[in-house]
DNA sequence: TCTGATTGCTATATCGTATAAGAGTCGCCC
DNA sequence: GGGCGACTCTTATACGATATAGCAATCAGA
């Protein structure tokens, strides 16, 4: 008889059940050309015209050097803007392309979040996500 | 005003809470010279001697060709040993600085998972564990 | 004006994960 | 009992996310 001896431990039931997240959203992504990162660095742009990269990695938790290849890519592919604000800062926008893709990048992750409510009970999940949120909390900006 | 446009998103909140919290476990690991994977690892061999590395691998879901180089380090740091159960499986037991490492692991997760839960309401927590239950519950063995 | 901090970038390393392929072994069916 | 499919472990390799170190250019404040 096999046992998982963590399977009552709530921080190895947080990472297994992220990690089962994390790869149906990349799986459903990957449909549209995208990592799930890129997808995230994405939004952030759209909603907020003209922040720059330092700003989105500290949002994000992405180091400065990790963001140059990300950023870049994205721009490769024709979907965000960089434009010096200054002699060090680039101001990040979106193209024409990139907000069409953001809009069905917006619409993978409404399903993926409905997806993800719609197991757990609905008089329970205002909890659950209180519970999150006391885990991680954005930091005040 | 900077925003941040996914922090209702309980998908979201899900994946910075488990980030948060498997920085936070890898930083007391190290100390132990483990990585997270290795201690999880070494939890299943300690609750499941004679297991095979097959095994380990369906059940935390870590492919079989990784857990190859995976138990061979903790074979080299001798914390584990590997003997042929039949011609093709090796199981796998403890060995008593294994298990010496085993119970400091214990404590460190211990601590974690205690630390993890203090941050939410006492109330609360049942829910949210049932939550996290309800988006990943292990595979029937 | 000098100095320290910041930005973007390159190079490099680590960790977790993934696929492909191969050798040896097992078990079952014919 | 022979053959074949399934299984186990292994190697090689690649990708994605993350981390550090260091550099040149720029900014800002003392």
């Amino acid at each position: 008889m096999i046992v998982d001896p963590f399977k009552s431990y709530p921080g190895y039931l947080l990472r297994r059940a992220s990690a089962a997240a994390m790869e149906k959203l990349a799986r459903r992504l990957g449909k549209l050309g995208l990592r799930s990162s890129e997808a995230t660095v994405l939004g952030v742009i759209d909603a907020n015209p003209e922040i720059t990269q330092s700003d989105i990695g500290r949002m994000l938790n992405i180091a400065r050097a990790n963001m140059t290849p990300l950023v870049a890519r994205l721009a490769t592919l024709k979907l965000v803007e960089r434009r010096p604000v200054n002699g060090r800062s680039h101001g990040l926008r979106m193209t024409a392309a990139g907000r069409a893709l953001t809009l069905k990048v917006r619409h993978v992750l409404n399903i993926h979040e409905a997806e993800l409510m719609s197991q757990i009970p609905a008089s329970q999940r205002k909890v659950f996500v209180a519970g999150l949120r006391a885990l991680w909390a954005p930091p005040e900006t």
